[in-house]
DNA sequence: TCTAACCTGATC
DNA sequence: GATCAGGTTAGA
């Protein structure tokens, strides 16, 4: 469900009820689903307070005063909120987390793709989801962004939504800031011109930050700490749209998969450039006249 | 660099 | 009953 925009809304969020809390016990309902490091374990929390909360990519990353951080990612269906001890547990609740005055942090997830994870904050350089991540888009130089595209054979789709190429864009994203810049998903990324790669580059935090200032899409599942759904879904201008005209030149806008995954685009706006212009027949006859 | 797999639920 | 879904990853 969520990606940048969404996970950024929800540490924000987080942030504000969580710092200062003191934990008690984890509970966990799938065992799957919570990985606490070597040595820890369910009640390694107990009695520790939260200090902050951050996100890298789209990693929910809570401090602790004990120095051990919980990571949270969302997947799919993930979903973070605080409810009262004794409330019922909702379908799918795996993982919560005993705060004070008889609240909990949930975690529920239908899919069970998500995953809370415990461990050292020093030891979370070393995560294999975190090693791998690229920059921010937010940090993210234009010259850093063609250097990276200019490595990659594959489509501008795939590309941007390989994580160590960009850290938080997912399939939304990715397709609303390519529409922006007018490029076609299945352009080949290194044949980005440059212009194309600098509107790129700023269509990326414009986009976002326009996203995470009115609470991210709400497609279907995601939904903020209080269950309140963000509104960027009504600002989409190709995701969600297939059969509906471009806001920008009234064409359909059209679905198809790339990259694995439904693409969303204007097929007048976004036009594909295949391979380089193709060499004129020589006119030039040789050997005659 | 691409695909299938991981899961459940909603929709066609 | 088949297909699709906002993510990630192991394996081809």
């Amino acid at each position: 469900m969520p990606e940048l925009p969404e996970v950024e809304v929800v540490a924000r969020q987080l942030r504000e009820v969580l710092v200062g809390q003191v934990a008690g016990a984890v509970h966990v309902h799938h065992p799957d689903v919570f990985q606490p490091q070597a040595k820890l374990n369910r009640r390694s929390l107990r009695g520790t307070s939260c200090v902050g909360v951050r996100r890298r990519s789209k990693l929910l990353i809570l401090d602790f005063s004990s120095d051990l951080v919980v990571t949270v990612h969302l997947r799919m269906t993930g979903h973070l909120w605080i409810s009262p001890s004794a409330e019922v547990r909702p379908a799918h609740t795996h993982v919560c987390l005993e705060l004070q005055r008889g609240r909990e942090l949930r975690f529920r997830d239908p899919r069970r793709f998500g995953r809370v994870g415990l461990l050292p904050a020093e030891n979370l350089a070393d995560d294999s989801y975190i090693r791998r991540l690229g920059p921010e888009p937010f940090d993210l130089t234009v010259d850093d962004l063609a250097n990276r595209l200019a490595a990659r054979t594959g489509t501008i789709k795939g590309t941007l939504l390989d994580q160590s190429v960009v850290a938080g864009l997912g399939n939304i994203y990715v397709d609303e800031i390519l529409h922006r810049v007018g490029v076609h998903p299945e352009q080949v990324a290194n044949r980005l011109l440059s212009r194309e790669i600098e509107a790129l580059s700023s269509a990326m935090v414009d986009v976002l930050t326009e996203a995470i200032a009115v609470g991210g899409s709400s497609i279907r599942d995601y939904l903020g700490l209080s269950q309140e759904p963000g509104s960027f879904q009504d600002r989409h201008r190709v995701f969600g749209r297939s059969g509906l005209p471009c806001r920008q030149c009234g064409q359909a806008i059209a679905k198809r998969k790339v990259a694995g995954r439904g693409t969303h685009f204007c097929p007048f706006c976004q036009r594909l450039r295949r391979r380089k212009p193709r060499p004129r027949r020589s006119v030039t006859v040789r050997g005659t006249l």
